[in-house]
DNA sequence: GGAACTTTCAATTAC
DNA sequence: TGAAAGTTCC
């Protein structure tokens, strides 16, 4: 089993003496590391698949996993031991877990709701009282900031120097206290809650220490403090864990990530055994070195030097366009050019960027030009309007507690209840501190409003009565088509969209229904007691699911545009790295923070690296001159991580001394700038 | 109360 | 360019 690993790789699989840290570099065989030692685990060592679990960041990642998993466990001849009962989860989904089982310790029911961030994002802006954008950004990003560094309200408060610091840290609490009284969480207290859990009651903590005897954690790099403490606190002194990451590939600094974790794990845990893979199996030397150029330009945490014998491999390509319509189209002609002479297929090339928005230019392109894609990354399925109006009512019906879902069940599709009545019921639900839902059911409440809106309103509730009922008893897919029959939501899509948007929206709902009701049939997910979930228990794992999930028709023989974040840990053929200018790729926001932070130009160069190392053979990078940002016209200039490239192994085109329209467009100074910068390097 | 229209503003990254 | 908020009218 283990023939085919080179020597690093071998004894980061056997080494079971203690803690574990695997320092992988990109393309260095970590998932495989990974799951390999989970066969060594179950097979060799011992261990029960119940008692290990593998912790990754995303859905995607544990997919993958899992897959990999299985089939080296099928694999296997002499199979004896099985994978199942296995955990491989995201952290927040094992938080979830944990959270359902010890619900009540924490004050919480059991079927508490989960929010998004755009009903975190509302919930803010109520107590606030304002519409001010930039402020409720501001304020939910400190508010998750604080959670994700295990930071109470109270200690938020203590802490707080500044006036507006401590105002925020109100918020904090008067957010807390709302999420409790909605009986609901949001994504960081996932994963803060049962750190909490486990710091009060070491009952809880005893058990999950049992049930979890051995740890894999993925992209250890992109832990935070309070998923750091929640690892330290499942392996406890045992610290029988093995973590991998990268500490080049940290780019989840904004989201509370810690790469000094990292470091920390080398004090916390004193007999720490460290294992590098420096060994690279996916990339050209050319594009290893362009890498090693770039990233060298950051200050390490570890030494660590990626080799690859893979040869010398293609230049690597840079090209100057006018404009984003422009790069687009020199995109797409070079990959179709590449295509046919190479005869590969579309799946074998990615397209990458930075932010979502960037990928809209090329999506039409690539529909014009019937060239097939998928998409990846951006907002999930389930943010989609016409799924958050479906889940509405699943949330209502397993929570009724749950105010933002009864406002949107209540209000979608109209059904004559308008704002005056709403904001007449929120007031009487706050003067009486109760929810929504029982407050319609109040008599004096009743009093205070016209008899129409009264029946409409009862209707409403008494619905949702009825589904309550019907949820814990009838199959979820019975249940859900009758729901969305009765709701005619069908209807209400086409009456509000034209025929073609509508469609699209319909056939989303349709699959949704058809996923979750095959999820709530065979559901391993989590591998616990009650099997044959019914209703209510899927309704809380869909904010954290992935549609694709068990999808049996494999990858579609497409181009994938992602984002360079949902781009980790993937691997492409041929990859175009498209809008690598000063101000998007490094951000501006990350530039302007730059001046005080030298961390944030730091992420903004992994990122640059992440992106480079997801090429096996051949990479393109492309800035535009002109670029359209909200409107305006705007000139730009390439990335200074254009500037940190290896110049023998790059190819220019478009190139900037040759192009009488980007000298025009600069001058003479900036032109000047840019031939020192390309010359330089 | 709610549909239909007009105006305004804005785009990191994501579980 | 597109979504969200504001405004008008039935």
């Amino acid at each position: 089993m283990l023939n085919s690993l080179n020597s690093p790789q071998r004894e980061a699989i056997k080494y079971l003496d203690g803690p574990l840290l695997v320092l992988a570099g990109a393309g260095s065989g970590k998932t495989r590391v990974i799951t390999e030692k989970i066969g060594y685990l179950i097979n060799e060592a011992g261990y029960h698949a119940k008692e290990i679990a593998a912790i990754t960041f995303t859905n995607k990642a544990a997919r993958e996993m899992q897959e990999r998993v299985s089939k080296l466990m099928a694999g296997k001849e002499t199979q004896v031991k099985s994978s199942k009962g296995l955990t491989i989860a995201t952290f927040h989904s094992l938080g979830l877990q944990m959270l359902r089982a010890e619900a009540s310790l924490l004050g919480y029911k059991p079927q508490f709701s989960i929010l998004d961030s755009s009903d975190s994002f509302k919930i803010v802006a109520d107590i606030l009282a304002t519409t001010d954008k930039q402020l409720l950004r501001k304020t939910q990003y400190q508010i998750s900031a604080w959670k994700n560094g295990f930071i109470n309200p109270d200690q938020a408060k203590a802490s707080a120097e500044e006036e507006l610091t401590h105002a925020t840290a109100k918020v904090y609490q008067l957010y807390q206290q709302t999420l409790k009284a909605y009986q609901a969480v949001d994504f960081d207290d996932l994963i803060k809650l049962p750190v909490e859990l486990f710091e009060q009651h070491e009952s809880a903590l005893n058990k999950w220490q049992r049930k979890l005897q051995y740890l894999l954690i993925d992209e250890y790099q992109d832990t935070n403090a309070c998923q750091y403490k929640l690892v330290k606190m499942l392996t406890g002194v045992r610290g029988q864990f093995t973590a991998v990451g990268d500490d080049d590939q940290a780019i989840y600094g904004w989201r509370g990530a810690d790469v000094e974790n990292l470091r920390q794990l080398t004090e916390d845990f004193s007999k720490l055994k460290v294992i590098k893979l420096e060994q690279n199996y996916r990339s050209t030397v050319r594009i290893l070195r362009a890498a090693n150029a770039v990233i060298a330009n950051n200050p390490k945490l570890f030494e660590k030097k990626l080799w690859s014998e893979l040869g010398t491999g293609d230049m690597i390509q840079v090209s100057a366009q006018q404009s984003e319509e422009s790069e687009a189209e020199s995109v797409l002609m070079k990959l179709q050019a590449h295509k046919f002479e190479h005869r590969t297929r579309f799946l074998d090339y990615a397209i990458l960027y930075r932010g979502n928005h960037q990928a809209r230019v090329f999506e039409q392109l690539l529909r014009n030009q019937k060239i097939p894609y998928t998409i990846s990354g951006g907002q999930s399925f389930f943010d989609k309007a016409e799924i958050k109006d479906v889940v509405s009512y699943l949330r209502l019906v397993a929570n009724e507690d749950d105010d933002p879902a009864f406002i949107r069940a209540a209000t979608t599709p109209k059904k004559g209840i308008g704002n005056t009545t709403l904001e007449r019921l929120g007031e009487y639900a706050s003067a009486h501190k109760m929810s929504l839902f029982a407050a319609a059911f109040e008599q004096a409440f009743q009093a205070e409003i016209g008899h129409k809106q009264c029946d409409d309103l009862m209707k409403f509730c008494q619905y949702i009565n009825k589904l309550q009922a019907r949820a814990v008893r009838d199959p979820a897919g019975e249940v859900l088509n009758d729901l969305v029959t009765s709701i005619q939501y069908e209807a209400f899509l086409y009456d509000n969209e034209e025929s073609r948007a509508a469609d699209s929206k319909w056939a989303n709902v349709l699959e949704f229904i058809g996923w979750l009701t095959k999820k709530g049939a065979s559901s391993t997910e989590f591998g616990n007691e009650n099997a044959g979930k019914n209703l209510l228990e899927l309704t809380q794992m869909v904010s954290l699911m992935s549609m694709l999930e068990g999808r049996e028709d494999g990858e579609p023989d497409a181009v994938k545009l992602s984002t360079l974040h949902a781009a980790k840990g993937l691997e492409f053929g041929h990859v175009f790295l498209i809008g690598v200018e000063e101000g998007i790729l490094p951000h501006r926001e990350s530039v302007d923070a730059g001046v005080l932070d030298p961390s944030k130009i730091e992420e903004e160069r992994r990122l640059m690296y992440v992106g480079i190392t997801r090429a096996q053979k051949s990479l393109n990078i492309s800035w535009c001159k002109k670029r359209k940002r909200a409107g305006e016209m705007q000139l730009c200039e390439p990335s200074r991580f254009i500037a940190e490239l290896p110049s023998a192994d790059l190819r220019h085109f478009g190139n900037p001394f040759n192009d009488p329209d980007i000298s025009k467009d600069f001058g003479k100074s900036k032109m000047a700038n840019i031939r020192a910068m390309l010359a330089n390097k």
